[in-house]
DNA sequence: TTGTAAGCGTTATCAT
DNA sequence: ATGATAACGCTTACAA
């Protein structure tokens, strides 16, 4: 095999000083995958360019100390070769950077969108970014794992996943969940459902039902029931739905036809989240239900599409911008080794009056 | 020095072959900043625990072959000194692995979400992750380095920034915009255009205004024009607006403003996109002009919240499910090295006709 | 201006 | 069961 033939053909064995001690059979098969599927290396680039491996780093990068000429023909190899630098070992020599994954359950909830806007503006500030995604639908659990495979650290809704060993190896921000495991940032609503409670009360509305999400009772409802005992008033009726417009629609319809009956007059109804709570006056004003007269409706989250809807939405609104400043804020301790049991952080609601209410 | 006392005191070359070589100064900074701020890598765990790297390599991924004694010793090592393993490391020696970025002006808009979700999906399915960022507000530029530099390459509209040389040397998919440099998938408003016109010319409005994003005439409103006047039917009347909900409030309330007085007596605004079409809605109610009695409303992209909205808003409704079906396609070319050039595809829209025209 | 060598932190392979 | 060594692809001194 003569010396130029090897240069055309073991393009990566060529300029590499480690691969003189390398095993022959090792050789033959970086050249094969080499020539088939493996993408170029910097090494392939040099060689085809016939300098060392520095002199494509700087013709590549434009650092200073490159002729024209050098340059020129080290960038034209790269573009034969199709070269692009392997950002892992980028990172590896350059050092550290901090990626954040965002774990949602459906990022058709405008409420998520919001607050991944918000946590990427605060990443960027620690010159961190973040990496999202949803896991509804089918193959949820992947993409679940191609983000956890490429992230710092977690904030989210994780669920039930959030018992993975999978998660449970990376430093994990929990949002609004049993404060159990790991740092939460938790959604307080004591302070809301009181405030929400108190007028319904003031505007003559004492039977209130809640629409809530399938499953146990949600801690919202739990909320609720407490606060309308505090006021001396009956616990929620309950009525589950999927959280999405749809769920609501579904569910105010039922309900409408509960409210034609003699038994459970409702008069107030509240809704797990926004989403929902904008379906529910769909479903009301389709059952011919006027929309506050006959029932009064509370949304939960705060988001933009209850100003657009008629009638606009009352609503208990999350502070996102504290949430998310909490979510990084906790990322950050964790990243630094602080202990994660115990690092947890309250965030409280503010009740929006509009028209449903 | 003892044997003993080394291994307890220099942690991190310990076990270390290279260190052995190093030059003192090396070894006494190494461990000088170890204990302050640089993270644990698995050489300070394997000497913490007096092994080698392989076997805390073992011992925390779960291989076999290590003695739960010596297991248990690195867990412990290892949690002691908040062991992280760095992920770039990992990647550069377990193989290339895919992340793809996706940008977009504003989260806010739905649209983008569902791109997003659709994009974060088809990704998957590759073992690809998708990275999005929004470039909204201030230090828009910050959040766009930060996603650059870590992905293989780029999804998404850039707008000026397109230029940008970090930009350009990255496999990039443009979303609906100039089809010159590289690859692209356009949006054909022709056809959609079309059949809206054709729609309100049935209908008998044929005096048609559109609210337009601010700057030059966008390729949607070209759109329009043609169609208009291959209907035989005026231009548009142009007004501009930020693409947003208040955006669409605002230019409906000027637009009414002129059809309360005798010149341009408009009976028809085709709207950039959905969120300004719903603000419109919302702004000729507000100024109580009728929809679509007194002047009807279409709006583009076929976003889910035109259903909610009142009147439903009639619209043209891109195929978002293609639309990321091709970039991901693109960005596969892309990253096979096919050219950058004539790769483009083209998405149409169909016109689904609701309540608001 | 260009090349040589060392090193980033991890895993895989082969010994022991 | 454990360890030594090579390798992943790149950058940054330091030499030449």
């Amino acid at each position: 095999m003569a010396t130029g033939e090897r240069r055309a053909r073991e393009t990566s064995s060529d300029a590499l000083g480690r691969d003189a001690t390398a095993p022959q059979e090792h050789r033959a098969a970086r050249a094969g995958a080499a020539a088939a599927t493996k993408p170029a290396t910097i090494n392939d680039v040099a060689a085809a360019a016939g300098v060392s491996r520095q002199t494509v780093t700087r013709a590549l990068n434009d650092l200073p100390d490159v002729s024209p000429t050098t340059k020129q023909r080290v960038q034209r190899a790269a573009a034969a070769l199709h070269y692009r630098p392997n950002r892992a070992a980028q990172r590896l020599v350059r050092g550290r950077d901090v990626t954040i994954g965002f774990v949602v359950n459906d990022l058709r909830n405008p409420y998520y969108p919001e607050l991944a806007s918000e946590l990427t503006r605060l990443a960027a500030e620690r010159d961190w970014a973040v990496m999202m995604t949803d896991l509804g639908g089918p193959h949820g659990d992947d993409r679940l794992d191609a983000l956890l495979r490429r992230v710092d650290a977690v904030i989210g809704h994780l669920g039930h996943r959030a018992d993975s060993h999978l998660t449970s190896s990376l430093p994990t921000v929990l949002l609004d969940d049993a404060p159990a495991r790991g740092a939460t940032v938790q959604l307080d609503f004591a302070g809301g459902m009181r405030d929400a409670v108190a007028h319904l009360d003031g505007i003559g509305r004492r039977r209130v039902a809640m629409i809530d999400i399938t499953g146990e009772p949600s801690a919202r409802m739990r909320m609720l029931d407490g606060a309308l005992r505090t006021a001396g008033l009956a616990p929620a009726l309950r009525v589950v739905a999927a959280p999405t417009h749809e769920g609501g629609l579904a569910a105010a319809e039922s309900l409408a036809r509960g409210l034609g009956a003699s038994g459970n007059p409702v008069d107030a109804v509240v809704c797990f989240n926004d989403l929902l709570a904008v379906g529910a006056l769909g479903g009301f004003a389709r059952a011919g239900i006027r929309v506050p007269a006959d029932v009064a409706v509370i949304g939960i989250d705060g988001l933009e599409i209850g100003e657009i809807v008629t009638p606009r939405l009352t609503t208990l609104a999350a502070d996102r911008r504290a949430l998310a400043r909490h979510a990084i804020e906790l990322v950050a301790a964790l990243l630094r080794g602080e202990a994660g049991e115990h690092l947890s952080r309250r965030v409280g609601h503010e009740l929006v009056l509009r028209d449903s209410a």
